[in-house]
DNA sequence: TGATTTTATCGTAATATTGCAATATTAAAT
DNA sequence: ATTTAATATTGCAATATTACGATAAAATCA
């Protein structure tokens, strides 16, 4: 984000845009919609699904790790990958609540 | 964005994540509120406001334009910047559905 | 134990983002 | 016609993101 100064902004400005940036990347909207869809939790077959390599996942996986959005046992072989439902909610509503304060004037 | 594989993503994906990027920033989300607080359109307020130089502003308004969510005359001086309502419910709808669309299940 | 499988980490190349000074452009005001 | 005020554009430095090959780590299997 090169030289982003955040510390001019409000904690809330800050986070909302935190978890915008998780989803400013199709890779991990479609991680997350895959994972929402399946109805056990999933391990790695994002690599063949998504269509990137290993590390590239791996990495996307932890940019949504850091927000708070997965949950699940994380050791060694056959992880199990699932959404923090009480995070989603958050989020969504931070959403929500953005979008719904707008003035409707315009000129 | 580095190297993006966007194709092989879909289009619709990829125009989440598009929008995702735009909120991706508090100061895009500062803007946002700003204007969408004034009951008229503002001008160039945003530079004190904000904070921020004065072509970073110009930066940031630009990118918001690009997704099309702003509109108004853009004409020299004393330029007036309002919120498309119809741009904006769309995203919020994008949002709000990519967010529905959740499963409950967890391991 | 040794091989296999799954995930994480490191290193690095290519590219994108952020921010600002300097400058250009545009339109109104004098 | 000049000056002034508001925005936009250009160029550049600092930093972040994306992607992947190579490799490490951890757990299971033979």
């Amino acid at each position: 984000m090169g030289v982003t100064k955040a510390h001019i902004f409000s904690v809330e400005q800050n986070e909302l845009a935190q978890a915008a940036k998780v989803l400013a990347h199709p890779a991990r909207i479609a991680i997350l919609e895959y994972i929402s869809k399946q109805e056990a939790c999933i391990c790695n077959d994002l690599v063949d699904v998504i269509g990137l390599a290993q590390p590239t996942i791996s990495q996307h996986l932890n940019e949504i790790k850091k927000i708070g959005l997965l949950e699940g046992t994380f050791e060694g072989k056959n992880l199990c990958y699932c959404i923090n439902q009480n995070r989603w909610v958050e989020l969504q509503e931070a959403f929500h609540t953005f979008f719904s304060n707008i003035n409707r004037n315009c000129c």
